[in-house]
DNA sequence: TTGAAAGCGTTACCAT
DNA sequence: ATGGTAACGCTTTCAA
């Protein structure tokens, strides 16, 4: 049944024409005429003829694809990301191979490997919740393949990396926390190995110091993040005279929020809430949510294009840093106008 | 800088053996001596070797690969799919490659000829919402090389598939919301050309048949089903005497419901709602929002767990038609307790 | 403008 | 238990 593949051979011999006229032909190349061309893609169009990935980069030594990591597909923020990166690289006429870590360093470790014998030209990776060691990433960087991170980076700076300034964040939205009159506010985060969840922490100790108000331990709650995280948050927080949350992401932001109101508190009135992320999500409960908005296709477009552009140049290891901008988004949560 | 790959020639010349043996010691071929093995894997280790897979692939004819695309990578339902794919293919020692077609046909049939050139040894696919003629996949299927379909799959029964009853689902959340009292209810739904809302549709008209309510097709609203088109719909759908809506999924269901609120609109009291997919946010709108839910992971594992058998019988093309469970998750938004 | 031929790194058949 | 060797299908240098 299955039918033997056409290689270019096959073109060769039925137009009488060598193998190395027709490899060239295929991709346009300059030496061979453009009649002679015309005729080529005829021909193998008519056979059937596909190219052969595997024999040209094996051949070529390089692969024309670069790899994705990412924590998890389950967010219009990653769906976002993915889609400007391909953008980027199809344009540049690279494949995209993309994996999710699951936040568990083990798989993340396993993807890389994957990737790595799969010869990727160069990797993006956002990092899963509990990576540490990050020496995994080495059997690239050894071998002077780029990589390049994202959103969630290695906390080494000269890493090449494409961020938002989670610490300005966080101290804009506590800052407007307690420009509603929040004094004692107590802050839900993730793993502090993450840059994103250590420097939002940073950003609500800035805004608590400048506005004399005392740093109390007790208001930090590290958690998973999650729906069920942030369910049992609500329990911890309640009657201790809190009077403003702000959670370092939107879903747990909520489920903490929509507990608490289920144990009787009133959003904003008692407790005011800011979350993380502007998901679809914070614009659809009651009351809306506050929160930071940040560039997400954009993000995978600068990402891409920075790892392209070292590929070209061939320059080795890239040393980009950039930091994009986000939103403050403020909403009923956090009492406007009450 | 860039080192170059050591092969298993060279790691053939450091044990004085052939390469035939590196390499099947490698995959601990039983013809191979323990005790050679483990100095062929240690000495493979210290010389940093990696297998190439193009080399192995252009050899063995196949690759070890199965894709899978879908429409986005945005819910929690997506991921989940994707990680009982993964857990499958990756216990049977395949890779898994993947890619969103953004809901668009044009995309869609780059993946599958990207995928095509890569050569995977099979393909699981979730349609785009527009795609009306299916056949970019015949490039697979006249090669013999097996595709199945699941949750959005193509209107011939005759083609492998793995869903769940959408009109059984569409049938008992209409008869639940007639129930409740309903008799004027408007169905948001998607287009027509997927089976998930073509299907449900019919489980919405079959309700209404059963309980001798007159169908209205000014009562059936097809749109994006996205957050803005829900908007939308909620100023298509007040004053008009409505008293429950079903949308086809909960994004839609809750902007819309939201929009209602906004205007003035009491749920449940003046209009009963429900949705699709047990998203999270269908648990923290207010009211919760009554909803279906449908088993992500293991339509993940089951659609690759079929693939891969048909992979491994070489029998051509699956036939499988497997149909899972959904359950009714009642919620307030529905009238519960009213 | 075209062709010949070497080689990319494996695997698997056939020997020994 | 191990070795020799011919593919797999392509790209690219050198030659014509």
């Amino acid at each position: 049944m299955l039918h033997k593949e056409v290689t270019i051979y096959d073109i060769a011999r039925r137009l009488g024409l060598s193998p190395s006229t027709i490899s060239r032909g295929l991709k346009g190349h300059y030496t061979v005429s453009l009649k002679t061309q015309q005729k080529i893609r005829d021909t193998a169009e008519a056979m059937g003829y596909r190219s052969n990935t595997f024999a040209a980069n094996l051949r070529r030594q390089r692969t024309n694809t670069i790899g994705i990591i990412i924590p998890r597909f389950n967010s219009y923020f990653m769906s976002e990301v993915i889609a400007g990166a391909e953008k980027v690289t199809n344009e540049a006429g690279y494949n995209l191979i993309i994996s999710q870590s699951l936040e568990h360093v083990e798989k993340e470790i396993r993807n890389v490997k994957t990737m790595f014998n799969n010869r990727i030209d160069g990797l993006l990776v956002s990092l899963a919740e509990d990576t540490r060691d990050i020496s995994h990433f080495n059997l690239f960087l050894d071998k002077g393949i780029p990589v390049l991170f994202f959103d969630r980076v290695p906390p080494d700076e000269r890493l090449p990396a494409i961020v938002i300034d989670n610490e300005k964040a966080g101290y804009i939205i506590t800052t407007h926390l307690i420009a509603q009159g929040a004094q004692n506010i107590v802050h839900i985060t993730g793993n502090q190995l993450r840059n994103v969840y250590a420097d939002r922490l940073k950003g609500y100790q800035k805004a608590l110091a400048e506005h004399g108000i005392e740093y109390r331990p007790e208001n930090i709650i590290i958690n998973g993040l999650s729906e069920q995280a942030g369910i049992q948050a609500a329990r911890q927080i309640i009657n201790r005279g809190v009077d403003a949350v702000f959670a370092a992401n939107d879903n747990c932001a909520v489920s903490c929020m929509n507990e608490l109101k289920k144990l009787g508190v009133n959003i904003p009135r008692d407790m005011a809430f800011a979350g993380f992320n502007n998901d679809m999500i914070s614009r659809n409960v009651d009351p809306q949510l506050t929160t930071i908005n940040y560039p997400a296709f954009e993000m995978g477009e600068i990402a891409a294009r920075n790892l392209l552009e070292q590929l070209e140049k061939k320059t080795g290891i890239p040393s980009v840093h950039v930091i994009l901008n986000s939103d403050l988004i403020v909403r009923a949560s956090s009492g406007f106008g009450k």
